[in-house]
DNA sequence: AAAAAAATACCGAAAACTTGGTATTTTTAA
DNA sequence: TTAAAAATACCAAGTTTTCGGTATTTTTTT
C-alpha cells in the first residue's frame, strides 16, 4: 500500500521538485501539493495524509505554529520540517513544535526519501546539513536571550522589548551586551544582522 | 539534439527537484549539478552548458557576483537566476549582472521550461511572482540609496559607510532619513529589517 | 536651457544605544 | 543540597542615532 504524503511550500518550483522526487519511488503517492498553510487546512478536510513535507518560512504563516496546529488536530499525522537553515538551535524549536522529523535542503533526495520512511516506521529523524558548525557550549545562547533576539530581529527597540517582556530597560540592556560578548559584536545594528542570518 | 544545462544552488534538494522536471523534457541534458560557484568553475573547465540555472543566494559568494564572472568569460552561456525574492528593485540587479532570465522560486514547472526554451532561443525572460506589489513610483529608492542600504544591511555604522563612500557622515544620515520616510520607518534597526527581507 | 531629482553637507538638541561597573533573585544542574 | 547558570536590575559617562531644520552642487529629465 502507498504512503500518502503532502508537500507544504509556497514556493512551487521546489514543490514540484519534490513531487517528482518522491515520484520516483513506488511506496509514495502525493496527494496533495499546497503552497501555503490555508490551502492545506482545506486539503485536510477532505483528505488525511500519513505524512506532510513543511517547510518552515512560508510567507503568512510561520510554518512551526503551523506545525503545532496541524499536530494538535492530527496526532496521526507525521510532520517533517523542511528549511534552509543550519543553525542547531532550530532543531530544538522543530522539536517543541511537535514535528516528527527535520531536513535541510542540502540534503540530497536519497536522504530524503529514507527519511521519510523511517519517520513513517515511528522514529524521529532530526538531520542537519554536514558542514553546520556548532557553537562553543560558552557561546550558546541562553532561552531568554534567544527570545530577545527575536525581538531584536523584528526591529524593536530596547524599550519596545521590555514593555512587550515586563522586564526593565537595563535587564534587556544586559541581556543585550552578554549576547554581543557571546557573539563577537559589538552594536545591536549586528545583533540584528546576526539574526536574520542565523534564526528563523 | 539536446540543450545543456547546468544547475549551481546549495540546496541539493532544490537542484535535485529542478533536475527531474527537466529531465521530462526531451530537449534538456543536465550536464552538471553544483553545490557552490567554486563547484561550478571546475566543472567549466571542461565542459560548458548552453545554459545555467543560478541561486541568487548561495553561501559564500553571491549569485549575481558570479553571474556576472560567468557572462564575462563565457559570453555565450545563457544565465538565468533563480531567487525567493519578490522585490521589483531585483529584477534591476539581476539584469546589470547580464543574466538573461529571471524566475521566482514560486513559478511552476511549465512555466520555468517555457521560460528556458526563451532563453535558449535568444530572448530575455524576467519573470516576477504574480502577486508582487510594485511600490509606488515616489517611494522608489535611488541608486546611491539602495547603496547605503546595501551597507546598512551588512551592519555598518553610519561613520562605516561615510568612511567607505567617501562621504561626510552627515550626508549618510541624510539618506538614511530620506529612507526611512519613503519607507515608512521609524529607526536604523527597522531599516536593517526591511533591507533583509526585500534585498538580495 | 530650465526644472526636477539626486547627492552632497552642516548645526543642535533630544533620544537611544554602548560600556564599565555592581548586585540580587530565581532556576537549573551536579 | 550546594554550586553554577540564568534572569533580573541599577548607575553614570560616553557614543551614536534621530529629527527639526537649511542649503549647495551635481545629475537627470523635460
Amino acid at each position: 500500500m502507498k504512503h500518502t504524503i503532502a508537500i507544504v511550500d509556497d514556493h512551487s518550483l521546489f514543490a514540484d521538485g519534490l513531487e517528482r522526487i518522491l515520484q520516483e519511488h513506488k511506496n509514495f503517492e502525493i496527494v496533495a501539493k499546497c503552497t501555503s498553510a490555508e490551502d492545506f487546512e482545506v486539503t485536510l478536510n477532505h483528505k488525511i495524509p500519513q505524512l506532510v513535507l513543511l517547510d518552515i518560512r512560508m510567507k503568512g504563516q510561520n510554518g512551526l505554529d503551523f506545525c503545532k496546529a496541524v499536530k494538535q488536530k492530527f496526532p496521526s499525522i507525521k510532520v517533517i520540517i523542511i528549511s534552509m537553515f543550519e543553525a542547531s538551535e532550530v532543531i530544538e524549536k522543530v522539536r517543541l513544535a511537535g514535528a516528527d522529523g527535520y531536513l535541510h535542503k542540502s540534503t540530497d533526495a536519497e536522504l530524503m526519501r529514507s527519511t521519510i520512511l523511517d519517520v513513517l516506521n515511528g522514529h524521529q529523524v532530526f538531520l542537519m546539513a554536514a558542514e553546520v558548525k556548532e557553537y562553543p557550549e560558552k557561546n550558546a545562547l541562553s532561552k531568554r536571550e534567544r527570545e530577545i533576539l527575536g525581538l531584536i530581529k523584528k526591529g524593536m527597540s530596547t524599550q519596545d522589548i521590555s514593555k512587550t517582556l515586563f522586564i526593565s530597560q537595563y535587564t534587556v540592556d544586559t541581556h543585550k551586551r552578554n549576547m554581543m560578548n557571546k557573539l563577537g559584536v559589538n552594536s545591536q545594528r549586528e545583533l540584528i544582522v546576526y539574526a536574520f542570518e542565523n534564526m528563523i
